[in-house]
RNA sequence: CGGGAUGUAGCGCAGCUUGGAAGCGCGCCGCGUUCGGGUCGCGGAGGUCGUGGGUUCAAAUCCCGCCAUCCCGACCA
C-alpha cells in the first residue's frame, strides 16, 4: 500500500475543532481521521478507516482462533422480536424507531441478542449442535441522551457482538471462559492497557458478567481495585462487605431529642458533640453516625413511579448509578418539589424509619453499612427532633438491602479487608453469562441426549470496535499529535521529501521499494514547507518517519521514531532492508 | 430531563455593551519569493450573521419565541 499525500483524501486543522473537548476527539478531527455528520454520528476518511478496518481485522482474527463463526444481520430490524422479548418497551428512549410506507414498525438495532437467539432456534434443535459461538461485526444505534467525547460515546458505533449457546452452566463457563481469553490477547495486541473488573450484567439481565476497562483518566466508569489482592470491580459492582455484628443489648433503649437548628447532618453532628448528656463517651460524633434517609423516585419501563427510600451513613451519598444497577430496569431519579408534595408523610430532611417500609405504602431499602445491630442517630419524621441510640433489627428494620452508598477510595476490599483504590476506565468489553433469559422468552430449546427439551443457556460479549480507535488514540497520544501503535497504525512509514535538490524525486522511489518490500507507505510529496511537513507527520502519528533531505546529498536520510523522536541516520540503500526487517 | 455556554465564510474567532456600508487569522485560487520546523509579498474567490416574529428611518447588534450544537450531572460497547 503506497499513500500520496497530495491525492490522499485528507486536510488537517491547523487548530481544534471547536466543539471537541477530550484529545482522542480533537486529534482525530484535526489529523483527518473523522469527520463530525450529526451529533454522535461520524464519518470515517481513508486513515480513520484504515485503522478502524485494522482493529476490526484483529478482532476477527481472535474470535475465529477462539472458535467464533462470522455471520451479520441488518441493522434495520422488525419490531416483533423485540415485542417477544420485552425490549421494545424496556429500552425506551435509547431505540431508534421508524415506520415503512404500510405503518409497520422498525428498529434500528441497538444491540441483537434476539436476532441470533431466534435464527438458532429456527436452524438448530439438537443438543449435538452445542456449543456454538456466532459473532458479528456492525453497526450499532443507540439514540443516546447525551453523545459525548466524539467516537467515545457514539449514537451510531461498531461493535463486534457474539453469542454463546450451551446446553447447561459447565458448557456456559467454558464458552465464557473461551470468549475472556480472546479479548485478552484481542486487547493485548492492540497495546490497551486495561483492567479485567467485576461488573453488573445491568439491562442485560443474567448473572456473572466482567468489564474490560481501559485506564483512562476521562473514562466515564469508575472501579476500584485492591491494593493487597487481585479484586477489581466497577464501582455498580462493588459489594460493601458488612461492618462486623454488634451487640444490640450494649446500646441504650432509642431516645428522642430535640435537636433545633439542624437542618443539615453537619449541624445535627455539631450539636450532639456539643451537648453533655449526648457526648459519647469513647469519641466524638461523626457524620458516620448518622442515617441519612434519602428519598428516590423510581420510574418504571411502563411509566409507573413509586417512591424509594434508600437508608445510607451521613457522610455517604446515594450513588444513583450503583443504585440503579440494582433496581433495574426501573430507573432511580431525583424526587422534585411535586413528588414530595404527593407524600406528606416524607418529612424533608426528617425522615425516620418509623414511617418507612412496604406495609407503610413507601419501600425502604437500607445499604449493607447499615448491618444488624448497628446504631445511628435519623430524623424523627418532625423538623427539630433526632431519635439516638435506634439499633437496626431492634428498633427498626427495612424492606432489604441495597448496595447503593457511594464508594470511596481506601473503602474496604469485599475480599481482603486492604484499602481500595478507585480510578476511572473507558468500556471496551464486556462479557455476560446471559443465562436463559432471552432463550425461555424466545423458546430456543434443544433435545438432549434422553430426547427431552432444554432450554440453551447463553452468554453475550460485546467489544466497541469503533470506540477503541479512540481509546487508543486516546491512550497513546502525546502533546505533538497521534502515536499510533505499529499493530493499528493506517501505514508503517511516514516518508517526507524537505529541499529541492531531488528530494521529491528520490522520495518517491524510497517510497515505492517500501511497498514493495511489503510495508503499507505514506508519502508526502505535497511539497510543502518543512515545518508544515514535519508538523503534520506528527499529527498524523505513523509510527516511523523517513526525512529524505539536508543529508541526501551525502546519500543519507534521516529515520525518526514517532513515538520516543529519536533519529537516526542512515544510508538512502539501507533504508528498505532495515525498516522491512523489522 | 436538570444546570452552564455557544450559534457570524470550509475551520478558529472578533464585531453586539452604545443600532448606521460584514471583519481578522488559517485554509482555498493566481503570480512571484523562500526551501530542515506552519517563509514572505502582491492580487483574488467565498457569508440568507441558526431560525421566526417584533421594535426602529435603519438590526449581526435591542426584545420575544423556536431550533441546533457543545460542556457538566443520571444511561451504555
Amino acid at each position: 500500500m503506497l499513500l500520496r499525500m497530495s491525492t490522499l483524501f485528507l486536510r488537517t486543522l491547523r487548530e481544534d475543532p471547536a466543539d471537541a473537548e477530550v484529545p482522542s476527539h480533537r486529534l482525530l478531527v484535526r489529523a483527518g481521521y473523522v469527520r463530525r455528520a450529526a451529533p454522535g454520528v461520524y464519518t470515517w476518511l481513508p486513515l480513520g478507516l484504515a485503522v478502524l478496518h485494522t482493529v476490526e481485522r484483529v478482532v476477527r482474527e481472535e474470535m475465529d482462533r477462539a472458535g467464533a463463526q462470522e455471520l451479520r444481520f441488518p441493522a434495520l430490524l422488525p419490531r416483533e422480536p423485540y415485542e417477544r422479548s420485552g425490549r421494545w418497551t424496556e429500552y425506551g428512549e435509547l431505540m431508534f424507531r421508524l415506520r415503512d410506507r404500510r405503518g409497520n414498525d422498525y428498529l434500528l438495532g441497538p444491540t441483537h441478542e434476539e436476532m441470533f437467539t431466534l435464527l438458532v432456534k429456527d436452524m438448530y434443535s439438537s443438543y449435538r449442535d452445542l456449543p456454538l459461538s456466532l459473532y458479528q461485526i456492525q453497526v450499532k444505534y443507540r439514540d443516546e441522551p447525551r453523545p459525548r467525547a466524539g467516537l467515545l460515546r457514539g449514537r451510531e458505533f461498531v461493535m463486534k457482538d457474539s453469542y454463546s449457546f450451551d446446553l447447561d452452566d459447565a458448557g456456559l463457563q467454558r464458552s465464557y471462559e473461551r470468549h475472556r481469553a480472546a479479548y485478552v490477547r484481542t486487547f493485548d495486541r492492540l497495546g490497551l492497557d486495561y483492567v479485567v473488573v467485576a461488573a453488573m450484567s445491568g439491562a442485560m439481565g443474567g448473572s456473572a458478567s466482567e468489564e474490560f476497562l481501559a485506564r483512562c483518566p476521562i473514562g466515564e466508569d469508575a472501579y476500584v481495585r485492591c491494593a493487597s489482592c487481585d479484586y477489581a470491580a466497577n464501582t455498580e459492582a462493588v459489594r460493601v462487605p458488612a461492618p462486623p455484628p454488634t451487640d444490640p443489648s450494649a446500646a441504650p433503649s432509642a431516645h428522642v431529642e430535640d435537636t433545633p437548628g439542624t437542618p443539615t447532618i453537619e449541624t445535627l453532628v455539631e450539636l450532639l458533640n456539643a451537648r453533655d448528656d449526648l457526648r459519647r463517651p469513647d469519641r466524638p460524633w461523626t457524620a458516620a453516625d448518622t442515617l441519612k434517609n434519602v428519598v428516590v423516585k423510581l420510574v418504571h419501563p411502563d411509566g409507573r413511579a413509586e417512591p424509594l427510600v434508600v437508608g445510607v451513613p451521613g457522610d455517604r451519598e446515594v450513588d444513583l448509578k450503583r443504585l440503579e444497577a440494582h433496581v433495574g430496569p426501573a430507573v432511580p431519579e431525583p424526587m422534585t418539589e411535586d413528588d414530595f408534595a404527593a407524600h406528606p408523610a416524607l418529612v424533608r430532611g426528617s425522615i425516620g424509619p418509623n414511617v418507612l417500609g412496604a406495609d407503610k405504602g413507601v419501600r425502604y431499602l437500607v445499604d449493607p453499612w447499615v448491618a444488624p445491630g448497628t446504631r445511628w442517630v435519623t430524623g424523627a419524621n418532625e423538623p427539630g427532633r433526632h431519635v439516638v441510640d435506634l439499633v437496626y433489627g431492634r428498633d427498626f428494620t427495612a424492606d432489604g438491602t441495597v448496595e447503593a452508598a457511594d464508594v470511596r477510595d481506601g473503602d474496604p476490599c469485599p475480599r481482603c479487608g486492604a484499602p481500595l483504590r478507585i480510578d476511572r476506565g473507558i468500556e471496551i468489553g464486556h462479557i455476560f453469562q446471559l443465562g436463559r433469559k432471552y432463550a425461555e422468552a424466545l423458546d430456543l430449546t434443544v433435545l438432549d441426549e434422553n430426547g427431552r427439551q432444554v432450554v440453551v443457556t447463553m452468554g453475550s460479549y460485546g467489544i466497541g470496535i469503533s470506540r477503541l480507535v479512540a481509546t487508543i488514540a486516546e491512550q497513546t497520544h502525546d502533546e505533538r499529535g497521534l502515536c499510533w501503535p505499529r499493530a493499528v497504525a493506517p501505514a508503517d512509514v511516514h516518508v517526507v521529501a524537505v529541499g529541492q535538490a531531488g528530494q521529491a524525486e528520490a522520495a518517491d522511489k524510497l517510497a515505492a521499494d517500501l511497498e514493495a518490500a511489503g510495508l503499507r507507505v505514506l508519502v508526502d510529496d505535497r511539497g510543502v514547507s518543512a515545518g508544515i511537513a514535519f508538523t503534520d507527520a506528527e499529527l498524523l502519528g505513523i509510527p516511523t518517519i523517513v526525512v529524505v533531505g539536508r543529508a541526501f546529498a551525502e546519500g543519507q536520510v534521516e529515520v525518526r521514531d514517532r513515538r520516543s523522536g529519536t533519529r537516526r541516520a542512515l544510508p538512502l540503500e539501507a533504508v528498505v532492508s532495515e525498516l522491512a526487517g523489522r
